[in-house]
DNA sequence: AGTTAAATCTGACACTGTGTCAGTTTTCTG
DNA sequence: CAGAAAACTGACACAGTGTCAGATTTAACT
């Protein structure tokens, strides 16, 4: 009999660490956490609210009080993902030093992320499909990330970094580079290699903005989980 | 009033041009006509099959005749759509001749579909999240460009013309990049132009593919439209 | 500890959309 | 133009959604 690699568990979220714990912010967490839990094993489109509430022990008329729906409700896990990316991306979307190290630094961290959040990443992707609401907070999500990064290339431009060209759509793609590419490797089961999906991405990037001489100065630290 | 642009109508498909045409054949081709028309103007989610049929006259029952759900008739249309794509990228897979002119060339005509076809793409895209069979249908048709992009990769690096590197996975990523990109910029209404996008792709599959030195090399042909 | 108002939860209902089937109507072949 | 095959249909059972009036539980305050 074969051994199949197991998955490591997703990161439960836990409530507030508030004085008095209520009720309400149990169950909403344990809805959260179920959902957590359902997508890191069962693509997104199987998820109802009766199979989602079923293994939390309250009905499921209870969900509608906490969510008005289920794209409500990964709209919520979104927000978390969010932050932990905005963490990782820092460093060259705001960070100061050399653009090039700070690149690596950004597209390592990301790559961490997504790796481990890759189930949860792909599910949120895949109700976005579903809902206008929740497309525009995807696209507000990504747009931010073109902004942020048009605005980084500009500056690297204006030193001579980058040669000059439009920064926006080369900024569109690279964005959508990275997502499609981390959701399709990291967003099944098994999920892929990380490191030579880092790989690739940064020589993309790398050669993309900063040109061919700069390929490979990066030190990946994926390695020292 | 503001005057709001006008889109192109979708291109209809036609029965097989056979002696005799029958009446089966007839209905298949409005259903899918319908589809056609239908994802032109609204979001793949808003689609059922009542709203489908409303628009050819038959009852909602026929269409599981011809199709055993939604998702089916899109693996049809994404059949259809796949030829339009085999050709346009066919140049820089299969091509003789100088490969970066060969690449700009393929890239053109990708993203010329694309542009041409944008919400149907989108369409496509967005129903494959929903249905395990046609995912793995998408995935293979990327998974298709996948290996003979790598090919492509592993013949110009033994002429030295590509840096040596691991050819899967720079490849996997570069058609992400293309897939998302161009259902991102074209299957929204209003679509983005399509020259910039083109520009960036251009650039950024030639400098990780090629090298700094060719870009720009490509002329856009999407203007004699 | 006991009372009670507010917070939380629930069963039952109306609704939308799916996929199937027995039976009717239409097509078109010989 | 007869009749078998092809095409179509109304009606049904089912699965999932979102809502609401009322039951139950919580926890704040004597």
């Amino acid at each position: 009999m074969p051994v199949s690699k197991q998955l490591s568990s997703p990161l439960h979220l836990s409530p507030k660490p508030s004085l008095r714990v209520t009720k309400s912010e149990r169950t909403r967490t344990a809805i959260l956490n179920a959902a957590l839990d359902f997508v890191w094993v069962h693509p997104f489109h199987e998820m109802t609210v009766s199979s989602l509430m079923a293994s939390t022990g309250v009905s499921r008329a209870t969900f509608y009080q906490y969510f008005s729906d289920l794209h409500e409700l990964m709209e919520t896990l979104l927000d978390f993902l969010q932050e932990e990316i905005f963490v990782a991306a820092a460093p060259w979307i705001s960070g100061t030093g050399d653009p090039v190290s700070l690149m690596y630094e950004a597209l390592d961290g990301l790559v961490r992320v997504c790796y481990e959040r890759g189930p949860l990443l792909k599910a949120i992707f895949d109700s976005a499909t579903a809902d206008k609401r929740f497309e525009n907070a995807w696209e507000k999500f990504l747009g931010g990330f073109d902004d942020a990064g048009c605005a980084r290339i500009k500056a690297d431009q204006e030193q001579g970094l980058i040669p000059d060209f439009d920064p926006y759509s080369v900024m569109f793609a690279l964005n959508r580079l990275d997502a499609y590419t981390l959701i399709s490797a990291f967003g099944q089961h098994p999920r892929k290699e990380p490191e030579p999906i880092r790989e690739a991405l940064a020589r993309i990037w790398a050669s993309s903005l900063y040109g061919a001489e700069y390929i490979g100065t990066g030190a990946s630290t994926l390695n020292r989980t």
